[in-house]
DNA sequence: TTGAAAGCGCTAACAG
DNA sequence: CTGTTAGCGCTTTCAA
């Protein structure tokens, strides 16, 4: 393989300065329109590519911004990336994406090697691990995603969330007014996530004069493994006649055990959208997250803060929309 | 924000030189274990974290892998990212996604800050469009997946693909066995692969002893604007009683139509598998591709390449599996 | 076992 | 308008 072209052969081939060469590369407004002209086809011709980690490491700062993903198969998030590579794009950033697989460890090298690559800021839509955020990020900007981050530290830092509660007490009283008497949920592992959700529920069977039951109030597991069997608990031992899966991985889990269950009609609700929702056999209702917006919020917000890294820290919380498929 | 730590405060705080703390950071056999240990506490103390781009710059190499996807919110793409991520990780390597949602001029973008960011070699699954690889990659070392590289340069490159002729041989073969008398395909916008399908497709009529009729035989457009009018056409006025969706954008666009059209019983096939298929109302048969092989392949072959350039181009046909929805 | 010094590719004073 | 020079943070000879 060849050596890479530097600005010194571009330098050298030109007869002028390595200085000039940057210049006229900057299209920096000091250098002759020519010599600018003749030097941009030369490095063309040459085929030479500037070196953005020696530019990076003498200006003092990248334009990359990291982003931590504990799922990447899942459809939400896939929607968060884009709407987060969409904004950083147009704020002149690249993004560097790392999944997880809701993996604390891989979590943890994951913001090391953002850290080593310098990123300006960091967007983590993980937690509830172990990790040690403050230890780790040092002064790094960053802007927590859809989960909180661990409670002792959650107000040090940016938070863009969607309305848990309000999303949820719209979703469940949507089943009732749609006939539901029995409305059971199976909750995230997400902690916070959990007890927004919850609250939300209760809300809603509140308002609606029905009461509570802790035994059709069910938490999956992180890989979903009691799902199937929470299924049939709540629907089948239960009777409940409505079923709120807390969100969309779940809401998988129990389309897949419905066909051995053979139920009489009840109310299915899910929080987070899929599109293909509209396939199903049964009507189901969604909490849909604005995802465009909570992704172009938290890279507006930090990038605000890696500009004015002393903005106090602030959450936003945006409104879910409820669907009927 | 504090400035950030650098070897040189490590050093300091240590009293030793830069060139030991490197040397015990990078747990070298030849600095006293004593020292070194006592290193590795002050630099874990001052929160140091060492500046990978200076790093890169000094040893004239990257690990890291460009990817280039174009279209991130495709359930098979984000499939082959994490296979990708996983293989890359074993090897020691992070990896630089970039969406480029089909759009050519964001492919060159992405390229370019590849090439910017020194990615030590790329994986491109795009092409078709007007992109100059030849120009633009000079001697980076890339591996075409999914996707065949622009006529010109095909053989120039390392490609791993599925075998499309076989797998949709195989599929449609599987639709006539089924009770299909006239299957209909609508075609892939992507040229290579709607060539290789189009010929498996012609393959398992001739098989089966069925005519090729041009009639239904039609093509997608990228955006799949044209797709539920397609469906009608083939399924309503050209009275066909099987239907194949070349890849799973367009089988999605089908379904979406498919409720209009209050047809009798017919045959579904689809490139592409999706989990949620298990869900739809009637069967669907699919051709899977082996996605985690596809990944860990392009990534063994193009850190192969890395190490040894002047390999000879190879292309990997990997076989898909037939599946009943 | 450690230190001094050079240099990776680039940009930004400062001079001219 | 252009060149000289220094230095970003790191690793790696070469010497001690």
């Amino acid at each position: 393989m060849s050596r890479k072209i530097t600005i010194k052969d571009v330098a050298a081939e030109a007869g002028v300065s390595e200085a000039t060469i940057s210049r006229a590369l900057n299209d920096s407004p000091q250098v002759k329109k020519a010599t600018r002209q003749r030097i941009q086809k030369i490095a063309q011709d040459l085929g030479y590519h500037p070196n953005g980690l020696a530019r990076s490491i003498r200006v003092q700062k990248t334009n990359t911004l990291g982003v931590i993903i504990p799922d990447i198969l899942n459809n939400f998030f896939t929607h968060i990336i884009r709407a987060i590579e969409d904004a950083a794009a147009q704020a002149g950033y690249d993004v560097l994406i790392v999944n997880t697989d809701e993996q604390d460890d891989r979590e943890v090298s994951a913001l090391n090697l953002m850290l080593e690559k310098q990123a300006a800021g960091v967007i983590i839509t993980s937690a509830g691990g172990p990790t040690n955020y403050a230890a780790q990020l040092g002064n790094t900007p960053a802007v927590f995603v859809d989960r909180m981050p661990p409670a002792g530290i959650a107000t040090q830092y940016d938070r863009v969330l969607v309305d848990n509660v309000r999303g949820t007490q719209d979703l469940v009283t949507q089943l009732i007014d749609r006939g539901a008497q029995r409305v059971g949920i199976i909750n995230s592992a997400v902690s916070m996530t959990a007890t927004e959700r919850l609250k939300g529920y209760h809300r809603a069977l509140s308002v609606a004069g029905q009461p509570h039951d802790p035994a059709i109030e069910v938490t999956a597991r992180t890989d979903n493994s009691n799902v199937a069997q929470m299924t049939r608990q709540l629907l089948v031992n239960q009777r409940c006649d409505g079923l709120l899966a807390a969100d969309n991985t779940i809401m998988d889990a129990v389309l897949h055990k419905l066909p051995d269950l053979d139920l009489p009609p009840f109310q299915l609700g899910s929080f987070d959208d899929q599109d293909w929702f509209d396939f199903l056999p049964q009507p189901i209702v969604t909490a849909k997250q604005p995802i465009a917006q909570i992704g172009k919020t938290a890279v507006d917000r930090l990038i605000a803060r890696i500009n004015q890294p002393d903005l106090p820290a602030e959450e936003f919380r945006l409104a879910a929309k409820i669907i009927t498929h």
